[in-house]
RNA sequence: GGUCCUGUGGUGCAGUUUGGAGUGCACGCCGGCCUGUCAAGCCGGAGGUCGCGGGUUCAAAUCCCGUCAGGACCGCCA
């Protein structure tokens, strides 16, 4: 399958049973190491791997340049084979050698060994991409894609194209915006997920949708996060949420598999109430332990006025107690960066005496109540949050991530569910509720009644699919009904003429015949670099933007001249 | 918009704390030697706006201010 007409083999995939053939490989001279005049060595990379090439006299090639090599397969004489190397029970001999291509010297090394400035490996990424590491990765994502669209197809879902030229609707992350030639001052707008587009498929009766969808977001960049960005978007008619769970979880089962080669444990399941007491968070990380303990009862009457607060809440770090006033400087002042008013500590000694500077504060009862409700052991540190609800375990969440989280590539593949959101996730300035999920969102059938009553208690038919602490994607089970919708936009404060302005086009369709619809969508990104034990998205991403949005390579983005601008009925901006 | 880290031949680093000649290490590159290496080895050589600008000082890679670039994070990401 890998001939050509100008290969007969790639270099990686030779063998002792290849020994006596003659072959012909193509590829880039990964090295070179010469013995006089009368024998060299030249390492032939492709993408399948490395073959080491003996030539009887000098060679020409030098390091990266492009060459066509024919010889002859053969085993290596004894004691010269490489363990090293897929290919090292074999060699090439006799080899000729055709440049097809010169090269300059690469402008970092083309291996893994030295992690070169990120920068220059994105102006050169065709050189970094020659990489094993690069190699691995791209080949790793491609696998998971086909994995999903196999998954999907199986389950009976139809993939269907949706516009990226689509239309502004405010509210939501920052759209890129895309001039009209033929109507100017109007506007498309790149879509921040098919959202809406799927949606519409669902009233147009496709039943089960899915696609792997650019999304593109003019938000600031991050670690996990690119201006455009892919999913693995998905709809459904006629189902609950575990459904699209379910569906959901055999792709990320049969893509992780494709990918690693092993099926994931137990695919856990917790409430976004239980993932916030336990965990601090909305994105557990279920590698490791260090939950939450809830001390708000135990320290209810307290003299400490540090503690006494309408929650208090307590990590422990096991073998801790021995950190210097400095570190635990540094914590104290971590937390109160995360918003917490301060961060309580506890060294517990041996028999259990806690070594605090509150420790006077506290009276046996106190003291007892800490050491026993976190079950802290001589040598620990005890770690205390006193604050509203969700900040004390926000706080000490991170907290946890930050004292107790392995390495991305470290560990078992934990996936969870999160479910049971809640429909708003606070107010804003005006004393509004704010959408946690979009306004779309289906409220939980139990806090329907409670809707315009208490709605920052009203949890939504919304969940995540969270993986290793990271955000692998979220869905929900959208509203198709008009009164709910109605009510919901009531208690956002949007009105009758604002909603039709802004979706009208949804609503519209919705009259003709909305199906019970859910979905989700699942980052690929994040997805990928999980599984290729990667920290950053970039490393799966063949042409990946900086932070400040640019690529180096191509120098985008660039202005635009007077012109060009004109022809789209802008005007050059002032700088 | 903000906080923090980094910037030294092509690459990776040390040197910056405590100012004293562009000093050092490894790789790469160029030339020479070398018939079993595989990160080959040995000998020689070239290669520098210490990101950029300003300031302090007799003297700045080193201290101060500003700025640019890259990165991590906060805000932001319905």
């Amino acid at each position: 399958m890998t001939a050509t007409g100008m290969r007969t083999h790639t270099c990686g995939e030779l063998r002792a049973a290849d020994a006596g053939t003659e072959v012909v490989v193509c590829g880039w001279v990964a090295r070179r190491r010469e013995h006089g005049e009368h024998l060299a060595f030249v390492d032939i990379r492709d993408y399948s791997g490395l073959v080491q090439c003996v030539v009887d006299g000098s060679v020409e090639a030098r390091t990266e340049w492009v060459v066509r090599v024919a010889g002859t397969v053969r085993m290596r004489p004894a004691g010269t084979e490489n363990p090293e190397l897929a290919t090292g029970q074999v060699e090439l001999a006799d080899c000729t050698v055709e440049v097809l291509a010169r090269a300059e010297p690469p402008p970092f090394p083309v291996d893994d060994r030295t992690e070169s400035d990120e920068a220059v490996r994105l102006r050169y990424r065709y050189v970094d991409i020659r990489r094993p590491r690069m190699q691995a990765n791209l080949r790793l994502r491609a696998r998971v894609t086909d994995a999903m669209r196999l998954s999907m197809v199986r389950q009976g879902f139809c993939e269907v194209e949706t516009p990226l030229l689509w239309t502004p609707t405010p509210e939501g992350a920052r759209e890129f915006a895309v001039p009209s030639r033929l109507h100017p001052g109007d506007f498309y707008v790149l879509p921040q997920s098919p959202q809406i587009a799927k949606q519409l498929l669902m009233v147009a009766g496709i039943d089960r949708y899915f696609q792997v969808a650019r999304c593109l977001r003019d938000e600031d960049l991050r670690a996990d996060r690119q201006f455009e960005f892919t999913q693995l978007d998905v709809e459904m008619s006629f189902v609950t949420q575990a459904d699209v769970q379910d569906a959901v979880t055999a792709v990320v089962v049969a893509a992780t598999q494709a990918a690693v080669g092993e099926e994931p444990g137990e695919v856990a399941r917790l409430t976004w109430r239980e993932s916030m007491e336990r965990f601090g968070t909305d994105k557990p990380d279920l590698r490791f332990g260090m939950e939450l303990v809830d001390l708000s009862a135990a320290l209810a009457g307290t003299e400490a006025r540090a503690l006494q607060a309408p929650s208090v809440q307590a990590i422990v770090v096991a073998g801790a107690a021995g950190l210097g006033r400095g570190r635990l400087d540094a914590l104290v002042e971590r937390a109160k960066g995360l918003g917490a008013a301060g961060l309580a500590w506890f060294k517990v000694g041996e028999g259990g005496a806690l070594d605090s500077p509150l420790s006077k504060f506290l009276d046996d009862d106190a003291t007892a109540a800490i050491a026993a409700g976190t079950g802290a052991a001589p040598g620990d540190l005890v770690l205390v949050v006193a604050d509203e609800w969700r900040r004390a375990c926000e706080v000490l969440g991170q907290l946890r991530l930050d004292l107790g989280r392995p390495p991305v590539s470290e560990g078992p593949r934990r996936f969870c569910w999160v479910t049971d959101f809640p429909l708003f996730e606070g107010v804003d300035e005006e004393g509004r509720p704010v959408p946690a999920h979009h306004p779309f969102t289906m409220p939980h059938p139990d806090d329907l009644d409670v809707l315009e009553r208490h709605p920052l208690a009203v949890r939504s038919q919304a969940y995540d699919l969270v993986l290793n602490g990271w955000e692998l994607g979220s869905g929900s089970i959208r509203i198709h009904r008009e009164d709910i919708q109605r009510r919901v936009f009531d208690a956002l404060g949007v009105s009758a003429e604002q909603a039709e302005a802004r979706f009208g086009f949804l609503l519209g369709a919705f009259r003709y015949g909305a199906p019970p619809h859910g979905g989700f969508a699942v980052g690929i990104d994040r997805f990928v670099a999980l599984l290729a034990g990667e920290e950053n998205i970039r490393e799966v991403i063949a042409f990946p933007k900086t932070q400040s949005g640019t690529d180096p390579m191509t120098g985008a983005p660039k202005p635009l001249g007077e012109a060009e601008l004109r022809a789209l009925g802008l005007r050059p901006p002032r700088r």
